[in-house]
DNA sequence: ATGATTTGCGCAAACGATTGCATGACCGTA
DNA sequence: TACGGTCATGCAATCGTTTGCGCAAATCAT
């Protein structure tokens, strides 16, 4: 459309040379100018409505002040808050940010990688790695990255995660309290280092509380979302009747579980207690209010973003590899002591539904 | 880190002159080449892994290949799914997008437009503009502007918007159909074009069933959020003792009103019916199950994605200049007859509350 | 065989900024 | 007065790619 004003027109405006308003417009530069070369400068650079292009000068320095942010899918409530928090440090240090959804498809996000790449990202942020990533090694010897809210283990990559397993060891005490001693737990998938790190703090904290988990009382969900949940959840209570709890690895997950709860004709939490992770946004308002892990999304983003930045900003600086941020518990509706006498009444209701299914 | 291969390795490598190369990798110049050169080159290129800098592609051909996206706020739910529609559109054609939150913030608002000028980006789209925005004419001279969800009247820019008129008509119907002869009104804020509609769409709707609305009935949100719908439909209930039904500008404010309702120790719907507008996720599962006008968020962004990419590539073609998308009704559970002999049992609610207050 | 076209590729100038080095003016000192 | 040293600014190369233009060789028409 219409051609932008450039340093050199500046240069011309003001009869100096371009490297010097390069100078009087660099914060760093500045030093070497007089200070009425300076102050002419930045004058008529503003009266021209000059706007620095960062892609010419990205092309010298090698920087484009813009990082590429990858999650797995933007519709997913749990991650705007996320981005957010990245925002809030970025955009202050004067970074924008390149957004990326990956699906969770590997394919995918080689090619989204290439994507940030080709733009010459500053460095990454990457809220949608799998547990054995392929590319993400070879991507972090290109530009710094940083993973939130997941991680891959033994990569060295730093990281900013939760407090998985002491939010589940957490949830689990707070069953056991109740009097519950038969709990089941939907794992997240098992490419997912929340899905494998929650499931193995199920398993220790029912270890370290002397509860036995049948192997029908854990089933592990393919993706998380709420059809999923339910179709766990239907198996985890048909094949496990003396079942009275379902620790579910997230709140999506769990709202899955309430409904298989209430379509085999059982109430939560008075027949069966059902607890969420993450604790997503208005999740406070969906019945009967599920008691779930708070984490705190938005400072995951902000600290991997910060971690980011000092990695982009002194490649030598020493990062801490993995930091985890603290989780803690919401109570809401949907714990409550266990039914007694629900075995019986459960088994008949799930009893008449094969029925009418089958 | 690593300094990647150009052009000029590739070059090298295969013994022609980086022109020539630059030619084999462009779709467009790749016929001006034997295709021996061309197949050569692409093999070395993919053996010594090039990829292609845009950066420096962007500086000669002042075309970056990025779109910059404005929402209001990536965690306001309504937004997650109109970036991903844009995705959609912009992914397949080689753009990525730079993503900014403006908050509603006009100031703001400037700042991040000059962010994406900076970055060189191809046009914007832009979900965040208010009802008379100060920037979007000046800018809209330098890059292809899109407004979705929202428009800015009379400036010609194109937009893809909402049927909102259609919406709130097809409403107030159901209202009237159910027999609500005394609707109130929460309206979105005044400076954004969905509120004005909106509002506008509503007093026509009711003049149309001959339907007078108090002032007191009738009552302009701060911001789209639940508290302001919790505030204005307290003012409205107060002071509008015959209202028995509340069209709120969009599902947070209904939202609000909900809790209002309650907190007066009514009931929705049996005592006030309450609508929303927008169908935002999760709606569906927040009690009473807010009957809503259902808006084609993907779609919105899809489709204003694609204007934007004709406007990119052709900049002479004709776009249409705003494009309305069609709205429909889900019903849900928050639209009830109005009770009879509702006013009284209403004005003891409310005088009690107040006395507890006052 | 000659001239006119076509084909295939190289040359070099852009794009807008940054930055190491050179240069000239000015100062103080010997 | 000459010399060394600062200080402020100019010069020109550079980043990686694209593209108008030109040139030589190959092809064609006559």
């Amino acid at each position: 459309m219409k051609k932008s004003v450039t340093i050199k027109d500046v240069a011309r405006e003001t009869g100096v040379h371009v490297a010097t308003v390069s100078r009087a417009l660099s914060p760093n530069a500045r030093a070497l100018l007089s200070a009425e070369v300076v102050a002419k400068i930045r004058e008529t650079a503003n009266a021209m409505g000059y706007r620095p292009n960062r892609i010419a000068a990205g092309l010298r320095t090698r920087r484009t002040m813009t990082v590429g942010v990858m999650i797995p899918d933007i519709t997913n409530t749990l991650f705007p808050p996320i981005v957010r928090g990245m925002e809030a440090a970025l955009e202050p240090a004067g970074y924008a940010s390149i957004l990326v959804n990956t699906d969770n498809d590997p394919d995918r996000e080689a090619r989204l990688f290439d994507v940030l790449l080709q733009r010459g990202v500053d460095g990454i942020i990457d809220a949608a790695v799998t547990h054995m990533d392929p590319h993400l090694e070879r991507i972090s010897r290109e530009v710094p990255i940083v993973t939130a809210n997941r991680m891959v283990e033994g990569s060295g990559i730093p990281s900013v995660i939760n407090d998985d397993a002491g939010g589940i060891r957490m949830m689990m005490q707070k069953l056991h309290d109740a009097g519950h001693r038969n709990i089941g737990h939907i794992a997240g998938p098992k490419d997912l280092s929340t899905g494998i790190q929650r499931r193995e703090a199920f398993e220790a904290a029912a270890k370290g509380l002397d509860l036995k988990v049948s192997d029908t009382a854990m089933v592990v969900a393919e993706r998380y979302n709420e059809d999923e949940g339910n179709r766990c959840a239907l198996s985890a209570l048909e094949n496990s009747p003396d079942m009275t709890a379902l620790l579910c690895a997230n709140d999506r997950l769990a709202i899955g579980a309430v409904d298989a709860v209430a379509s085999l004709g059982l109430k939560c939490p008075e027949d069966i207690s059902v607890t969420g992770f993450n604790d997503i946004p208005f999740l406070d308002m969906i019945p009967p209010g599920l008691t779930t892990v708070q984490i705190l999304q938005f400072d995951v983003g902000r600290i991997a973003a910060e971690i980011l930045l000092k990695r982009m900003t002194e490649p030598d600086a020493r990062v801490p590899e993995t930091t985890i941020m603290p989780v803690s518990i919401i109570e809401r509706n949907s714990i409550a002591p266990p039914r007694s006498g629900r075995g019986s009444k459960t088994r008949t209701a799930r009893q008449s539904r094969k029925k009418t299914q089958g």
